[in-house]
DNA sequence: GATCCGTGGCA
DNA sequence: TTGCCAAGGAT
């Protein structure tokens, strides 16, 4: 109880504003946080800093206001205005959701944290979420700021993911029933502005006195992981076809698997023992150009190394089905990857 | 429970 | 340079 009333003071006093967040001070006024805006801002912070989602939640309200709106725009436009977001699953399961709410829910996202929880895109996290803060009903949200915040109040050494289980029904012990949705979020914003992963401010932590790791000097430590796998390097490939007026060809990816139904310029599969520079594996025969520079990025799983060649298709080339031609000006807003935009870039087609 | 799924910032 | 990490979900 002492827990709680110290971090709701805290939150009073240090809530960040946020485009998408009401403030404690509304709250208390009678605003009700609009639903669609948490909904959207929840799915959008899964795995994803709150710096790099701002600009795309102020896109994404400017484009669709509502979710009505959302509901009517196409896929494809949805997956432009996500690209270079990351984890594009995401967008497509967040059309879904839209089009869901939309169709079985007269508009309106369902209050309770189980029918939320049906609903695509929507986890065990966010379904709490977006029930206590949208709704202000009673919910333990558990999300990496909570377990890594909670293991050290309490010194837990159980390890991740399990540590998890452990700490729902400590969470839910521990939240009020009076602004629950303040709550949760003062959690969070305790662990990403002073209870950080690395060199947590245990200086200016508002559980400084009771916090258990804190007293063991082990605080930083918390919470347990398991040891990462390493990753392997993959090899590819891509091949950034021209027509004579500049046009680039383009397709759409398969929609499963990695960046699934997002676009792309011509690429080879990727595996561990590809070569870079195997022309046999080009689209056409052309005085394919490799670029200086190769391409390197990172996914979650894997490095990748990719060489990029450049040449001119011959008038009499038609592209095949399923493949596009798009001006090099519209590069910028079709619905590349961060991968794929590299490629573009070292081959000098976009900034 | 284990694996797959992005990206950018930072030590 | 390299690894770590961020308001997880789907399978």
């Amino acid at each position: 109880m002492q827990d709680t009333l110290a971090l709701l003071y805290w939150y009073d006093r240090n809530s960040r504003q946020l485009p998408w967040r009401t403030a404690p001070s509304d709250i208390l006024s009678g605003v009700k946080p609009d639903p669609y805006y948490v909904w959207l801002s929840e799915i959008m912070l899964q795995q994803t800093t709150v710096a790099a989602v701002k600009g795309y939640f102020e896109l994404f309200i400017k484009t669709w206001p509502t979710l009505a709106d959302m509901a009517n725009a196409e896929e494809e436009d949805i997956l432009k205005a996500w690209a270079g977001l990351g984890y594009y699953s995401r967008a497509r399961n967040l059309y879904k959701c839209a089009q869901f709410v939309q169709l079985h829910h007269n508009g309106r996202f369902p209050e309770e944290e189980e029918r939320l929880l049906k609903l695509p895109g929507i986890g065990p996290y966010t379904a709490a979420a977006i029930s206590t803060i949208a709704f202000g009903r009673h919910a333990a949200v558990v999300d990496g700021n909570v377990e890594r915040v909670l293991s050290r109040r309490y010194g837990l050494l159980t390890t991740l993911p399990a540590l998890k289980a452990e700490v729902k029904p400590l969470m839910g012990e521990m939240t009020p029933h009076d602004r629950p949705g303040d709550f949760a979020q003062a959690m969070m914003d305790l662990g990403a502005t002073v209870c950080t992963p690395k060199s947590p401010a245990c200086g200016i932590c508002p559980w400084l006195e009771v916090c258990e790791g804190r007293k063991q000097g082990i605080a930083d430590t918390l919470p347990r992981k398991a040891p990462k796998k390493m990753k392997p390097t993959r090899r590819g490939m891509a091949f950034l076809l021209s027509d004579e007026s500049g046009r680039i060809l383009l397709r759409k990816r398969a929609d499963k698997g990695l960046l699934a139904g997002m676009s792309e310029p011509i690429t080879t599969h990727w595996a561990d023992d590809a070569a870079l520079e195997d022309l046999t594996a080009a689209p056409i025969q052309a005085d394919w150009v490799r670029t200086e520079k190769d391409v390197k990025h990172t996914f979650t799983h894997f490095h990748l190394e990719m060489s990029v060649w450049q040449a001119q298709a011959p008038a009499t080339y038609e592209e095949p089905e399923g493949y596009w031609w798009s001006e090099q000006h519209e590069l910028e807003g079709e619905a590349l990857p961060t991968v794929m935009k590299k490629a573009l870039k070292v081959g000098g087609l976009i900034s």
